[in-house]
DNA sequence: TTGATTATGACACGCCTGTGTCAAAAAAAC
DNA sequence: GTTTTTTTGACACAGGCGTGTCATAATCAA
């Protein structure tokens, strides 16, 4: 193409979409996530409609990447988190626990975007692929706090590790979308005291035992 | 209007709204919630676009009503379950909290309608309303349950009636949003053992006593 | 049969959507 | 300044949406 030795313009792409992603997100925790259409964006990004079309081919891969943009955030903050982490306690699978629930800002953006997900992911099958690598994240953290705790030796008799991730993970699913809800239907105190509960329990033995 | 005694021609109009509601269901469950759209409920319904306005004077409306017709029949099922009950057990108790899981095609539709709401919700606030208001019944059906089960002395010390209830109603909602995606992360016979293992679970004492 | 009254549904309007097109602006090497 | 290449964004198009309008069909008492 430059044979010539001519050189053009040149634009950080990848800054570019990033920058996009933010003005999205701003717009669908506003607005709402059905309000979220390519002049929209462009109008909070303060671009042309048309310029959004030279970072994303179609909407979907917007949407997408916006939505990677955020899992990824989590996955380094969760990576930072666990690279700084000292010694194992109970405290630290606890808190491990709660990057995954609404409990500030930021990680209500995070929760959002997942709900956007699950409901994209309800009508389209790409987005659905998506969603199951989202959840094999969240169920691969769960796992590992679960396998945290056994290693404490908070892992009561007669549980095991596959059930007791399986049902902690179902449980922080239902505690996001009550403390999405609006009004909440959970406080983050309330959600807090949950969990900590919950971790008490697996404590004990388990039933049958 | 008919001071001269003449009767105009009449219909059922309670009727035609519930058949119209089952259309949507019909529509919403095919192709997903947002493919309900005036046209596509009167096509599915064999009606034409104009004559809905009939019975409803707009799109929200019209969705709104099928969501009550859902919770409706949720509420008589679980009434004639109630009414017809015999000696309380904790097997009834369990089955009690299962009506409210996606575990059969009837439930599933039951449950996608409730997605919906949640859905919704989030930017209706007509919508968000009636989400309490489900939520509620919901919530009052858990803590019924718990309450016989702390009747059939079922409830182990330490436990309060309204943390347990709390605690189940967000894992029946994590239950229900798993069982609902595509491809499942819970079958219909994982979930009926993690309840019948949370049910056994409030049977022993409370963590911390 | 007739006439009053409502039920019905085809049609069109305006809005917003995603998405192509293409001329103009911008940048860097010469 | 000139030239070449890329970036940019205004514009238009087709399609789908919710929602009004209004002539026609259907119904039943007289």
């Amino acid at each position: 193409m430059c044979d010539n030795g001519l050189v053009p313009k040149v634009v950080d792409h990848e800054g570019r979409r990033a920058e996009l992603a933010v003005a999205l997100w701003r717009v669908a925790l506003r607005d709402g996530f059905d309000a979220v259409t390519v002049r929209s964006v462009a109008e909070e990004s303060a671009w042309s409609a048309g310029a959004l079309r030279h970072y994303f081919p179609d909407k979907t891969t917007m949407v997408l990447f916006a939505i990677d943009f955020v899992v990824e955030s989590v996955r380094r903050r969760i990576g930072d988190a666990n690279a700084a982490a000292g010694a194992l306690t109970p405290q630290l699978v606890q808190d491990h626990l709660e990057q995954f629930l609404p409990l500030d800002d930021e990680r209500r953006l995070e929760s959002e975007a997942w709900f956007a997900l699950v409901t994209l992911a309800h009508r389209d099958p790409a987005a659905a692929e998506r969603r199951t690598q989202v959840d094999d994240l969240i169920r691969g953290a769960v796992e590992s706090a679960v396998a945290a705790l056994e290693e404490l030796g908070a892992l009561g008799a007669g549980r095991t590790r596959a059930a007791e991730t399986a049902g902690l993970h179902a449980l922080l699913d239902g505690m996001v979308l009550q403390l999405l809800a609006r009004p909440p239907r959970l406080s983050p105190e309330q959600a807090r005291d949950m969990l900590v509960r919950h971790l008490a329990e697996l404590r004990a033995s388990g039933p049958g035992v």
